[in-house]
DNA sequence: AGGACGTCTGTGATTACCTCA
DNA sequence: TGTGAGGTAATCACAGACGTC
């Protein structure tokens, strides 16, 4: 994968010290800064930062993502085809709420215990549900039994479609999934809850490699940048070896403004990036890193 | 070939805690 | 300020896939 950063939104500076070479998850923190809010306008469609629209990343997790924050400030799209959402739940959905089989699971689930929630909002239906839907013997259900419940493929797409449109449910939405699959709303939204939870962890992985690759790359031009100056600084103190030498810098002069402009060094002698990054442009306002800074240091004005 | 097994992975569910209206 | 709803994080427990013998 290759992005570029800006099309990430990504904010990163980093401020690497003569001791930079030493790179690893943990110091990496200390010296990088970074703003991670993905920017819908500046996300490419096929970046996998771009939680807002549907990439085509091979995982069932990767095509549909979105961040909860990213689908509460979503226009509302139409959901769940055939449902209207926005009617309040009839009689028939709060018996729904009670509790519904699932007639496409393999199994019902049952838990040994039972959460607050339930047992405040309806933990008498659910009781009832309980024992009416698992389908279990007394011997199966004995103590802290925890039978899972697959949910069909059927009602796993319909999910998916549902989370790509919203992250998060509102009652309403909730209830009319439940109906709509014949699962109990509890489960609709632990579903969605461990959807989203599953989804950030996925992101943050791939975050986490981007930036490690970022740092890699970064640490890599920091050396090389920090090389170049130990060769100018030599050579400015013998002048009259700079006579004899061509330039053995990669430094060239903007012939309109008269600064020092890097070209890309000859791939044969640096270490291909494994990143894709920004090209860093001489010609724009100096970056506030310190290898820049003290590059920029360097630079003669007329 | 195929069955028993151990391990790994995906995922449904629970619990504790936090935030916010 | 207390409370309930809904969120996340961490974790458990199970089912199924897979490799090995």
């Amino acid at each position: 994968m290759v992005f570029q950063k800006e099309d990430l939104g990504l904010s990163l500076s980093l401020n690497f010290q003569e001791s930079s070479n030493n790179i690893n998850p943990s110091n990496c923190t200390s010296s990088l800064e970074l703003n991670l809010m993905p920017s819908a306008s500046s996300l490419p469609s096929t970046s996998p930062f771009n939680l807002f629209q549907k990439a085509s990343w091979p995982e069932t997790f990767l095509s549909s993502e979105k961040t909860s924050q990213a689908c509460r400030v979503m226009e509302p799209k139409p959901f769940l085809k055939g449902i209207d959402v926005n009617r309040l739940p009839t009689t028939a959905d709060a018996e729904e709420e009670a509790g519904v089989s699932s007639p496409n699971s393999t199994l019902s689930s049952v838990s040994g215990k039972r959460s607050e929630r339930d047992l405040t909002n309806n933990g008498e239906d659910h009781e009832t549900e309980r024992d009416s839907s698992r389908g279990m013997s007394d011997e199966e259900d004995g103590e802290n039994s925890r039978k899972k419940l697959r949910l069909s493929k059927d009602q796993s797409a319909v999910l998916e479609e549902s989370f790509k449109e919203h992250s998060t449910l509102n009652p309403k939405q909730k209830l009319a999934l439940a109906r709509r699959l014949g699962l109990r709303p509890r489960q609709v939204e632990v579903w969605f809850q461990n959807r989203r939870a599953r989804t950030k962890l996925k992101q943050t992985e791939v975050d986490c490699e981007y930036l490690k690759r970022c740092c890699e790359s970064l640490t890599e031009e920091n050396r090389r940048l920090q090389k170049e100056v130990q060769e100018l600084r030599a050579l400015k103190l013998s002048p009259q070896l700079y006579m004899h030498m061509t330039p053995p810098t990669t430094l060239t002069m903007c012939s309109s403004c008269e600064r020092v402009a890097v070209p890309p060094p000859p791939p044969t002698t640096t270490t291909p990036s494994p990143v894709a990054r920004p090209t860093f442009n001489p010609w724009a306002a100096p970056m506030p890193l310190g290898p820049h800074r003290s590059f920029d240091a360097l630079h003669t004005r007329s």
